[in-house]
Formats: structure tokens, C-alpha cells, sequence
RNA sequence: GCUCCCAUCGUCUAGAGGCCCAGGACACAGCCCUCUCAAGGCUGGUACGAGGGUUCGAAUCCCUCUGGGAGCGCCA
């Protein structure tokens, strides 16, 4: 039997980083055992369904690469099959029409909870023979009253629990529209999904869905209930920490590679191994592996771990990322080799492409002014004849490239009779404002000669200027 | 309230009875490297929630408690 598994996401909120790490599971199992992944939008809720939630889904799992093999299927498209169902049960005496009113209903368990026992519809219209007028009924699924029913859970073992604690769940709205318990039986049915992968707040659905699908006459799947993701203060995640859309990580500068890996790691893991390639976690991944805890998100190490991939990336890939970053911040990047070449020398020292881009501004841009503390230091009176030294021997120089770039500068210090820092550190500070950058002969070389020579002669005007 | 789930450093985790007076990673501190910032290397501190069992032996098995979480919708 081929693995089949699905992502079922609902388009009523964004899709944040609990369900993309659902999906990278339900993903990977699919990979790892050469299955199919399908997509499902659960937009049986046409009140809170928004066509933003449902591009942030689609357009986020194609930025993270977690194509789908089948779909995306829609729920709104197949009333017809839920209605088809509901009427079988009808005609089989496995769901029944209830009259009760909204007011009924909360007296019920107002009136249960009052006795401390658990809110459940007591089955009063089971019996119902005829219907009452003007009232537009609820379907409801009729429950065994006894047995147990055991949740096979790869993931915790089998879980059980009594049939008399389920009671009859509402599978038609009185509107007819089918509900959310009831849509997920019958697809994952109808889709043939052998693994369904999906957080842990579902343990309770279960039970409802299993006797479902044995009123339907078929063999449950096995079912993988994932921990939750709290966010840093160990809370439920929030709109101020992690429950915001997918593609706010991607805006912040994060590589697919890293933010996956670093789901990944939050809940699964293999050894001491922190870190992965997509291929390295489709081949180790087993959805039995996943923790049962639930797991705190850790900005400080999410940030590591994209630094790491960024770390083993190609400068070509990186560009194409880093490219939309410096546009944002209003520079042209249209010199592809240029954005590589700033990327090679900027990969090291960046833990995302935003923050990349944020220190390659003087790479794209005329550097405007200088940082007061780091001109006062190394843009004076002291460091002009280095500046001036520096000009010229750079000014002679035949081939524009680092290891020559090198040499020269190195030649400056050794003829001053002053260390490389010495020297390194006012052309740094005359060419990018500040005191921070790859090191001076790369970044010569990527700047150019006119460049350099340019902003150099404009910072010994600064250095010998009276305005200090 | 009822049902269900969970419990190793601050955080992510390794650990499936002796290899653990508990290992790795992030963060933190110190040192090294060094033209800045990084990256990298080395060193350091901090954890098995509590109590009972089982066993020659328990982080690992069982029970109770405590703490956290989820569900109990004509939401998904």
C-alpha cells in the first residue's frame, strides 16, 4: 500500500509556523516512503474563510518547496459527495434529524456542568418520529453507546477512550451544510489517506472520526498526533511571537532550507545531528521518531540555524534571495554578479538575507556620511598620510583583485611601520561609513577601483578637514 | 467540572534498565585565531518535577501526586 498523507490546512487564519511544521512532516513521510502529499483547504467555514489566508497557504508552501503531489482540494467543491453520505446515514439510521434549539442546547450543559459532569448532547431527538414544524433541523451522527474505541498513535501509543463519552456530533448545520468532523471522515475516505499527520489538539476528534469511518464501513488510518509549538515564553503562540503568516519569515530574510530545518528540529531529531539538507531529512525522517511534548520556539536558535544554511549555501542561490532584500531597501540590484559577489563576501557574517542586505547598503549606495565615533577615530589628522599612502599605491595598481588589493595594503602598513588594523581600518571606514565589513580587499574588489578611489579621496578631505 | 495528552539544562534535544555522578545544540562567560564584524576552535556553569514501588541496579518500567496543555460549538 503507498503512503498517502495530506496537509489540511483551514484558510480561516494564516498559516503560521505549528501548521508549516505539520506539513513538512506530513511531507516528509510522503517523500521518504515515495507517497503522495495532498492538499486539502478545509473551507467548509464560509464566514471566516479569506481569499488572504488562502494565498498566504498556497503561496507558502511554494516558497518552502512543499509541493504537493494531488490537489489543492477544495471543500467548498464537494457538498455534493457530504450530502450524498449524510443521506446514506440517514436512510441507515446511522444519523438522525434533531430539533433541539440553540437555547435547548446551552440549558443542557449549563444544567451538566451545574451536576460536574461533561457538556454532551443527551440524545433526545433520537427517538423523534415526526418533525417539528418550522424548524429547520441539525443532522447529527447516532454514536455507539458502548464499547471503546483505541486510537492507534504512532506517535503516543494507543489511546482509548469509552464510547459513552462521545456523544452525537453535529454533522449537517441546519442550513444543511456539512461540518468539520464529519468533511474530514469522508475525505480522508475518499482521498485514500493512509497516515493522517496533525497536531495533537485533534487526540480528541478522533474517536468521533473512527466510529464515523466504521459506519462507513472502513479501516481507520494510522494516525500520528504531532506536539504543539508554544512560542519562546512557553505560551500558546501568539499573533506577537510566531503566529504570524509563513511569509513574514520569508520577508525577514530566511532561507527555506533554514526555517525547515529548523522545524524540523523542534520535535524530531536524529542523534545529535542539528543539522540538515531537505534531501538529509526526507531520507532520516520517520514520523515515529516525533516527540509527544510540545516544544518552545527559540528565535536565538532559528536564527542560528538559518545563519548555518546561509553558511553552506552557493553565492548564486543566495543572490536570488538576497536581490528582492536590497530592493526593499530601495537600491538596484540588477548586477547579478555584483549581488553574488556581495553575497560570497557577505555569507559569513549575516544570520539572515535581510540582515545581509542591511550591511551591504554601501556596496549599492554612495556612503553619505560617516559614524561620528568610527570618522573621529580613524578619519583625522593621524590617519591622513596613511589614507594618502594608501591612495596612491592602490591608485598604481594594475589589476583591480583581492590577493593584489591585499599586497598593497599590506605594503602601506609595512612601509608606515603600523599594523594591518592600522591601515585596514580607515580605508574600511572611508569606503562603507563604518567599522564593519567583509574583509578591506574584498570589499575593495567588489566596490571597484573608481569607487574606492573615489570614497577614499572624499575621506581625506573629510580627515584634513576643518570641520573637526 | 469531565475526558484525553504531556513532563531531561533558560530553550531545542540525546537517552528505549547498567555504556549517564546524564551527551549534543542555541544562548551566556572566558580564551585562541584575527584588518573590523563574523565564521571557526577550546574551556566553563546550569537539567532527569515530587513521592512511592519493581529490580542486584532506574532518567529509562509501574502507581500516586504536582505542574502544564488540549477537547467538551450548528469553529476548524
Amino acid at each position: 500500500m503507498t503512503v498517502r498523507t495530506r496537509f489540511a490546512p483551514s484558510p480561516t487564519g494564516m498559516l503560521h509556523i505549528g501548521g508549516v511544521r505539520t506539513a513538512l512532516f506530513c511531507w516528509l513521510y510522503a517523500r521518504r516512503h515515495g507517497g503522495t502529499f495532498v492538499l486539502r483547504i478545509e473551507d467548509t467555514d464560509r464566514e471566516r474563510s479569506t481569499p488572504e489566508a488562502l494565498h498566504a497557504i498556497l503561496e507558502g508552501m511554494k516558497w518552502l518547496g512543499l509541493d504537493h503531489d494531488e490537489g489543492p482540494y477544495y471543500q467548498t467543491a464537494r457538498m455534493d459527495r457530504y450530502a450524498e453520505v449524510i443521506r446514506q446515514f440517514l436512510a441507515e439510521g446511522k444519523a438522525y434529524h434533531c430539533y433541539c434549539s440553540k437555547e435547548e442546547l446551552d440549558e443542557m450543559r449549563a444544567a451538566q456542568m451545574a451536576r460536574k459532569e461533561k457538556p454532551r448532547y443527551d440524545g433526545r431527538c433520537r427517538h423523534r418520529t415526526a418533525p417539528l414544524q418550522g424548524v429547520n433541523p441539525v443532522v447529527r451522527f447516532r454514536n455507539p453507546d458502548e464499547g471503546q474505541v483505541v486510537v492507534d498513535d504512532v506517535i503516543h501509543g494507543p489511546i482509548t477512550f469509552d464510547s459513552s463519552e462521545l456523544d452525537d456530533l453535529i454533522i449537517a448545520r441546519s442550513d444543511g451544510t456539512p461540518t468539520y468532523n464529519f468533511c474530514v471522515v469522508v475525505d480522508d475516505y475518499d482521498m485514500r489517506i493512509t497516515h493522517v499527520i496533525r497536531g495533537d489538539d485533534h487526540i480528541n476528534n478522533t474517536p468521533r472520526q473512527i466510529q464515523m469511518l466504521r459506519a462507513l464501513g472502513v479501516e481507520p488510518p494510522v494516525y500520528a498526533h504531532v506536539p504543539m509549538i508554544l512560542g519562546p515564553d512557553g505560551a500558546k503562540l501568539s499573533k506577537r511571537h510566531g503566529a504570524v503568516s509563513v511569509l513574514q519569515y520569508r520577508d525577514e530574510g530566511f532561507l527555506p532550507e533554514g526555517l525547515l530545518n529548523y522545524l524540523g528540529r523542534l520535535g524530531w531529531s536524529y542523534g545529535d545531528q542539528e543539522l540538515f539538507s531537505l534531501e538529509e531529512m526526507t531520507r532520516l525522517f520517520d514520523i515515529g521518531d516525533v516527540n509527544k511534548s510540545a516544544s518552545a520556539l527559540n528565535p536565538d536558535k532559528m536564527l542560528w540555524t538559518n545563519q548555518q544554511h546561509i553558511l553552506r549555501s552557493t553565492p548564486d542561490r543566495l543572490a536570488a534571495y538576497l536581490r528582492p532584500q536590497l530592493e526593499a531597501l530601495g537600491l538596484d540590484a540588477t548586477d547579478g554578479a555584483k549581488v553574488a559577489a556581495v553575497a560570497k563576501a557577505q555569507q559569513e557574517r549575516a544570520r539572515t538575507l535581510k540582515e545581509m542586505a542591511a550591511n551591504s547598503v554601501f556596496f549599492f549606495r554612495e556612503v553619505e556620511d560617516y559614524e561620528p565615533k568610527a570618522a573621529a577615530k580613524n578619519l583625522n589628522a593621524e590617519t591622513a598620510p596613511v589614507l594618502a599612502a594608501v591612495r596612491a599605491r592602490l591608485a598604481a595598481l594594475d589589476a583591480w583583485r583581492a590577493p593584489a588589493l591585499h599586497e598593497a595594503v599590506m605594503a602601506v602598513a609595512a612601509e608606515q611601520g603600523v599594523g594591518l588594523g592600522k591601515v585596514a581600518q580607515p580605508i574600511r571606514v572611508a569606503v562603507s561609513g563604518g567599522t564593519v565589513s567583509p574583509p578591506i580587499d574584498v570589499t575593495l574588489e567588489i566596490l571597484g577601483r573608481e569607487t574606492t578611489l573615489a570614497r577614499l579621496d572624499r575621506a581625506a578631505a573629510f580627515a584634513a578637514g576643518p570641520a573637526r
